[in-house]
DNA sequence: ATCACTTACGGGTGACGTAAAAATC
DNA sequence: GATTTTTACGTCACCCGTAAGTGAT
């Protein structure tokens, strides 16, 4: 069978002119070009260029397995690619979801649950989680909102309440509980990857604003020290202790605050799902 | 890349199930081939098996990786095929007749014009020369009706007699012509490849049986030593004189015993055959 | 004991590099 | 003189084979 480097060298022979910008291009010395093309001649049994005393060119064959070769390089090529992506796939659990808060409690769990495997996540709109998990580049995405398709399964997982986080001093501190109304114009300190809580603090409260900070430590520090009020869930106060030091939190009232949480796969993921829910 | 052979040692096993049985139909080692899936493995940098003691099975990865293997190998030796299938038409004037007689001029003349390409013709019906024209199996095919089709460029070229060919003693020796009807009933020695000359003669003499040789030597052997009529044409008399020994030809009057041939090619061999013309 | 795979080691092919020559511009 | 190809020669990588070891049937 003839070689992939012989291939290699006469694409690239056919891509840049001469025999010494190929092996220039291919980081080997020129002599092995002129070598290999004449071993590949000699394979096929074939003339593929025109030879005059210090000019080589290809031949109407010469074009002809020039553009086989092309096509076969860009075919391993692919296979490469394909089988290395198949590979991660099965190595990693990919979860993508709509906030961050059921993620706090699912990846602790998955990465025990699935101690060979990689475990990583995203957040997303909904929008972009649904067609990444119809491309299987989701192993399940968690949703506020139960989704009625064949094509997926939808468990209620759990749910999240949003509180406002403010220190002793603050006039809220006293409240049982507290509006979007009733907080409507105060400022916040915001972690930036809230997901759907983003849109759902600016539209509830649209006279304040919104400092968003990338960095999750920075949003407990800068809130530590300072009047500006910040967010909490019930999960982030189990989750990340810390985050009560010197802090009162008082929880949202109004419906919108609380979220229900749904896992959503595909039927072949089952098993996996069926292991997390248990 | 990944050479070839890797894929070729993947596939021998996909296919046979042991690295042993694999390395004997390779005719290579089998220790050679344990070695060329871990060097695959270790390229790809994915595993391509579960290995236990003694005992190594594709995995789902591996599976993967052999289904795009065999896809390259085959693409690989379909190139192969191709370019030398290619080279090949690229040497060889190719050509279709629907009779011999054309072709004992032609051919001569052919190897002259192009000494450095192997000249080979067949003799073919009209459907098939057609349809290989079309197929780029022949740079010019020769009917006995000129060809109205605007893909093709049609050009007369020569026409051919048919005789009879007797012995002195035969009654029809004496004659200056001789009609089919008149020849309707008498056993002829005929040689195998005449083409469209076959079709002529058993629809013209429904009464005569034709006694067919495949060795053209042979007819004229046969011939010379029986009292059974022949054929011969214009064309065959003078390109082999010794086939006149003894016999007397007397032509077939009728108009179906005139040939007229047609030269009939592509555009793009249009300078081939104006050299043939000329 | 046989079979299947791996590991270790030695050998030879061949792919590559360097150097130099030939030819063209 | 610069560029391009070919030829010659030396080197090293690597692919293969043999032999030996391990574990399973």
């Amino acid at each position: 069978m003839i070689e992939i480097y012989l291939l290699e060298q006469l694409c690239a022979f056919k891509e840049y002119g001469t025999l010494s910008e190929a092996a220039e291009h291919l980081n080997i010395a020129q002599p092995s070009v002129s070598r290999a093309m004449k071993k590949l001649e000699e394979q096929l049994g074939v003339s593929l260029f025109e030879r005059q005393k210090n000019k080589i060119v290809l031949n109407q064959t010469g074009l002809l397995a020039a553009e086989y070769a092309r096509r076969i390089l860009d075919e391993e090529k692919n296979m490469e690619a394909q089988i290395k992506a198949f590979d991660r796939r099965l190595h990693t659990v990919n979860v993508g979801s709509i906030a961050p808060g059921p993620l706090m409690v699912l990846l602790p769990r998955l990465t025990a649950l699935f101690a060979d495997q990689v475990v990583s996540s995203d957040i997303e709109t909904e929008e972009a989680l649904l067609q990444k998990l119809n491309h299987n580049d989701y192993r399940f995405i968690i949703l506020n909102r139960p989704l009625d398709d064949e094509k997926y399964i939808c468990k209620e997982y759990m749910t999240e309440q949003l509180y406002i986080s403010v220190n002793h001093f603050h006039p809220i501190a006293t409240q049982k509980s507290v509006t979007f109304a009733e907080a409507d114009g105060q400022n916040f300190i915001m972690y930036s990857q809230v997901g759907f809580w983003e849109s759902i603090v600016k539209e509830q409260m649209p006279s304040s604003n919104f400092y968003k900070q990338e960095n999750l430590e920075a949003v407990g520090e800068i809130a530590a020290n300072s009047n500006l009020p910040s967010f909490s869930t019930d999960i982030t106060q189990k989750i990340l202790p810390s985050r009560r030091n010197g802090r009162i939190n008082v929880p949202f009232s109004d419906p919108a605050a609380k979220a229900t949480y749904y896992l959503i796969y595909k039927k072949e993921n089952a098993q996996l799902c069926a292991r997390l829910l248990a």
